[in-house]
DNA sequence: AAGTGGTCTAGACCACGAC
DNA sequence: TCGTGGTCTAGACCACTTT
C-alpha cells in the first residue's frame, strides 16, 4: 500500500474503515468550506489534486464525481472542476419548487417588507433544535409571479450566522446566492413539509385575495454544506392559479 | 478496439454515440422490461455478463451502478445484483410522502371503495397525453393511519395495461408491489403537483371531517421503466394532523 | 496545440455474506 | 472457504474547450 495522507490506523481494522475516495470526498468538501476554493473557482485538474493527496488519480476522480452527484461540484469536460455557484439557470430553479399552473418555472421577484432582529420564537426555536434565548434575523418578503403577488413568507436566519445582514435596507431577491457570496453559506439541501390552511385577514391583505381562500403553507429547513440549519422560512403561497412541484425517482 | 456486441457505426461517427457503459445500461434495463429477470431475481455476476455482452468487467460495472442511482437494480456486497422490488422497506415509503406532524413515516391502510371501467373523463385523458375515447379503472380508496381516514383518492389505470383488473372484488393495500408482480409494471418515478383547497361535502362525509377545512390536492403521474404514464390519481389529504414532506438535494 | 475531463481496460487486493 | 461486489491503481486513448 502507498503511503499517502489518509494513511491511518483505522484503515487496517476495519472498525471506523472509509475508503480512501470517501476520505477524499470529505477532504475536498472541508476546503470548500474553509474557501481554499469559493463558488465559481477551478480547482486543480485530478493529476494534481492526487499528487498533492497522495492517491491515484483514479480516486481522486471517484471522489470528485462524487461531490458532483451531491451539487457541491460542477465538472466540464475539456475545462475543469469547478466549485457550484446558485447562480447558473439550473442552480436557481433547484430550491424553487412554486409554479403558475400550466406553465414552465419562472423566477419571481420578490419585495423586502421588514428584516429585523429579534428573539427566536418558540417554533422558530424547535426548527432550529436550538437554545431558548436564540437571537434571529426575521426577514418579511413578498414575492411576485405574474405581475401579482404569490407568496407571502417569513424567513428566520440565526444571528450569528448572519450578522453583517444588520442595518441592511435591502436584500437580493436571489437569496440562496446571497447567502452564498456573502456569507460563504452554501445551501445543500431542504426539507419542506407543506399543508393546506386557509387565508387569513392577513394573507388577504398581503396577497390581494380573500379570508377563506385555501392556501399552501410550506415550512422549509434549509441545511449547509457542513451540514447546520441556516434558515427557516414559513412560506404562505396562493393556490388558485399556483402550485407546488415535486418530481420523485 | 475489441469487438464487441455494441459496436456500430455510430461509434465511429460521434453524431449519435453513446458511451459504452451507457449502452449498457439501456440494454440492461431493456432485459430487465422484457422480464429476462423478474423483480428479486439475482443478474450474473460482472464477469459474466461482461463476457456475454463483449465488453470489460469494469464496463459492466459502471453500468450496473448507474443502474442503482435511478433504482432499478440493488447491488449487496458479498451476495450479488438484483431487480429491485417494491416491497423492502425503503421501497415501499420511496413514494409515500404524506406523515402525520411529528411523527415518522408510517405506511396507511386502504379501504378500496369502487373499481369501475369507464371512459376517462377529460381531465384523465389530458393527464395520459391520450385520445378522446381513452377508457380508464377508476380506482377510489379511502387511506387510514392512526385509526382514522386521511387521504381520499381517485386512481386511473389505463385499461390497455391492466385489462386483468376487471372484475376484481378487492385490491392490496400496496398498489405499486401489485402494478410489478401482476402487470410488470414498475414505477419508476412519480410527479406530483400539490394545490390547497377547501373541504367539499363529499370530502367532508368520506374524511369524516367538517366542510370548509384546508385540504391537499395531489396530482400525481407516475410513469414506469420504460418511460409510458401508467397511472394518473388524485388524492385528498386531511391537513390538519397530516403534511406532505419534501426533501431536495 | 495544449490541457482538461471522459471512457475503457486490466489486474490486484479487500470486505462482506452465505455455506 | 468460496463467490460476490467494492476499492485502488495504472495506463492508453478519446472528446471537448480554449488558446
Amino acid at each position: 500500500m502507498t503511503n499517502n495522507r489518509f494513511d491511518n490506523k483505522l484503515s487496517q481494522t476495519g472498525l471506523s474503515f472509509q475508503p480512501l475516495y470517501m476520505q477524499v470526498e470529505e477532504h475536498v468538501k472541508q476546503l470548500i468550506v474553509e474557501q481554499r476554493w469559493k463558488p465559481g473557482e477551478m480547482l486543480p485538474n485530478e493529476f494534481k489534486l492526487a499528487e498533492e493527496l497522495g492517491v491515484s488519480q483514479g480516486t481522486v476522480r471517484k471522489a470528485l464525481n462524487g461531490l458532483t452527484g451531491t451539487k457541491i461540484l460542477t465538472r466540464r469536460q475539456g475545462v475543469g472542476t469547478f466549485v457550484s455557484e446558485h447562480t447558473n439557470q439550473h442552480s436557481l430553479y433547484r430550491f424553487y419548487p412554486i409554479i403558475r399552473d400550466g406553465k414552465t418555472p419562472e423566477l419571481p421577484k420578490a419585495e423586502l417588507l421588514s428584516l429585523t432582529l429579534i428573539k427566536a420564537p418558540k417554533n422558530v426555536v424547535s426548527a432550529f433544535g436550538a437554545k431558548a434565548n436564540m437571537k434571529v434575523f426575521e426577514v418579511l418578503r413578498r414575492r411576485i409571479l405574474n405581475n401579482e403577488f404569490c407568496i407571502f413568507e417569513k424567513i428566520y436566519l440565526p444571528y450569528v450566522y448572519f450578522r453583517e445582514l444588520e442595518g441592511l435596507e435591502d436584500l437580493p431577491h436571489t437569496l440562496y446566492h446571497f447567502y452564498q457570496t456573502q456569507f460563504n453559506l452554501t445551501v445543500q439541501d431542504t426539507t419542506d413539509r407543506i399543508k393546506a390552511d386557509i387565508a387569513s385577514a392577513q394573507d388577504a391583505k398581503l396577497l390581494a385575495i380573500h379570508i377563506g381562500e385555501a392556501l399552501l403553507e410550506v415550512e422549509r429547513i434549509a441545511h449547509s454544506i457542513d451540514g447546520k440549519i441556516i434558515e427557516f422560512r414559513i412560506s404562505r403561497c396562493r393556490s388558485d392559479k399556483y402550485h407546488y412541484l415535486v418530481e420523485s425517482k
